[in-house]
DNA sequence: CACACACTGTAGCGCTCGCTACGCGCCGTG
DNA sequence: CACGGCGCGTAGCGAGCGCTACAGTGTGTG
């Protein structure tokens, strides 16, 4: 069963998928989810506790909706579908967030800074996985995921600057370097 | 001559630069830029406006730092010379603060939102023409350009949390590709 | 019934925030 | 000299912040 501290949660980390967290304080979010920060403050042992349930929801979120993913037929395609899995739905909120969390660890800022560590790590492994269901190897996928996961986040930090099909000729792109790189027989690699 | 509010704009920008923009408020700053919350507030109009000035100083920081980049021999080094100029010396800290202020803008906060869109502008037209300088068209440049700059975006986003030769590793696996897909006479491209 | 305990509402603490009212000294111009 | 405006310091406003003290209320247990 759920306990109300998970409610909370849930209900919690779906505010902030829609405000942010940066202005996050806890009486517009108490008022919006029906109770009082009084409350939250009982069933969260203070703000940041809060705060990190929120990003490892989320993250949950990201991951599990990663591992749904159909099959993508070669490297090339699964480079498109990760990125058509990030960029609609709700998932396109999660990567915003996470973007955001990742800002705010940039300058040490806790307990974001803790918080993305650890909700990266389980992100990049799905992502790894991800590649790997394509048939790369355990370092290949490592390789392709840093410089995917990467351009895929910087591409999203620029949303609302760059228009739609600019991103998506960006990712086409992306998708075929990455293809030549590392698809077919996955070759070694040089330097 | 530089009035007193140029000499602020600049000094805060160095604290901001420093500190981050997320937590920044006037009576800490003040006290480091030995002055007062009220003084700055004689010389900008709002905090918002103090806000703007200072990424419009890192923007203008950041874009005379690249134009003053030596030629690159041809379109891969060039990718790595951005990439190295991006990442050592006070750049590096503009690169976060723009982070920090994109991310803000995207839930449309101001005056974020709207100074990112603006220095951003000119930021991409720099990073453009240092690849026009080693011979892409203008169309190929503006490409390279969204692809490398978001991967860099990216790979910076994550800065803490990957090791920095896996960092190298995704930049020269990004140089290679774009090399190979845009480099030598310039090919036309397909769709 | 008596009691312990999980839960919740009220009210408020101490603090910081952006911003402002007010008054003082300095300095160039009549 | 008189005066007016610029630059600046002091002191404080109203609001919001995270968080807490306290007083309940309902429920299950002895």
């Amino acid at each position: 069963m759920a306990t109300r501290r998970d409610e909370l949660a849930d209900a919690a980390t779906d505010y902030a998928l829609e405000h942010g967290l940066i202005g996050l304080s806890l009486r517009p979010l108490a008022r919006a989810l029906g109770t009082s920060d009084r409350m939250l403050l009982y069933h969260f042992e203070d703000k940041d506790d809060l705060v990190a349930t929120i990003l490892r929801t989320t993250s949950e979120r990201s991951v599990r909706s990663l591992r749904d993913l159909p099959l993508s037929p070669g490297l090339r395609h699964a480079v498109l579908d990760l990125w058509r899995a990030v960029t609609t739905g709700p998932q396109q909120r999660c990567q915003r967030l996470y973007v955001e969390a990742a800002a705010l660890g940039l300058f040490g800022r806790e307990p974001y800074a803790t918080a993305v560590k650890e909700t990266n790590a389980s992100w990049v492994s799905a992502v790894a996985a991800h590649f790997r269901r394509v048939g790369l190897s355990a370092t290949a996928a490592r390789q392709v995921t840093l410089l995917v996961d990467a351009t895929f986040m910087g591409l999203q930090l620029d949303e609302p600057l760059d228009s739609v099909a600019q991103q998506r000729r960006a990712v086409c792109d992306l998708a075929d370097a990455v293809e030549a790189r590392w698809g077919r027989r996955s070759q070694p690699g040089k330097a």
